[in-house]
DNA sequence: CTATTTGCAAACCCTTTGCAAAAAT
DNA sequence: ATTTTTGCAAAGGGTTTGCAAATAG
């Protein structure tokens, strides 16, 4: 993916910090805020946590990442190419990414018809108790 | 449905304060930490912030309340005592609980059998840019 | 009687803000 | 040349903690 016309499409600039944002994002799974600083720093140690704050949040407002909730306190981001499915484990906080089976899409349409909404996309998360990742 | 009995099966005391956070949730669709924390006040002005930050946190272990993002900042609450929908405005944070369609327990079945998990719940988000309540 | 819960205030995050300098288009 | 973005440090806001007193079972 060419995360510099991506930005472009967007009206965003192609700063060296925001294109590794999202080079994190997408090789990272899942990362958090400070997981995504760290990550940045080793090959751009003056980056700010501020500055990735704000380009998540430019990111966010565009659509190109989403927010994920863990349940365990964490928050989590993510590129926002295809939707799909998460299985977050609440002890961990860990993440997993499955595809969407083709029938939430149909879901999707029926709920937006049905209450007349303009649905943009849907989440859809499953939660565990517990999963092989899990070390305590 | 009888809060006392609730909470004892899960093994946890039943104080007015405690109730009162129950109460609430029921009540009121998906209000934040301070929503509740003014309400409860109103019938009971010494109760603290602190207690009702600790119910919530117990009552989201025991899997009797849930935390929904809003999408906007504010994080809401809810009872969790039959599976919903919840349509969220990403502009005002409003929430929407709509019912579950009968497919969604298959989907919910599929993922969990698919990947080997345990799957305690599944979440299911529409996500609106504007909704009739966005009053700006 | 014992274990849990409450209330208070302080501590502790995480996240945002303001602003001047730097960089992108 | 104009607009956006960066980086810093400080401010802000929400959430948790520790502990003694009160309460539930």
């Amino acid at each position: 993916m060419d995360f510099i016309s991506l930005l472009k499409s967007k009206n965003l600039k192609a700063t060296p910090q925001r294109l590794s944002v999202l080079e994190v994002l997408d090789k990272n799974g899942h990362p958090t805020m400070e997981e995504i600083y760290e990550e940045i720093k080793r090959e751009f140690p003056s980056i700010s946590l501020a500055t990735v704050y704000k380009n998540i949040n430019t990111l966010r407002e565009s659509n190109t990442v989403i927010e994920i909730n863990t349940q365990n306190g964490k928050t989590r981001y993510d590129i926002y190419v295809k939707p799909h499915t998460h299985i977050i484990c609440k002890k961990c906080g860990s993440i997993r990414d499955v595809d969407f089976l083709e029938s939430i899409y149909e879901y999707q349409e029926e709920i937006g018809k049905k209450w007349n909404y303009d649905v943009k996309r849907i989440d859809v998360t499953a939660i565990v108790d517990n999963c092989p990742l899990c070390t305590h």
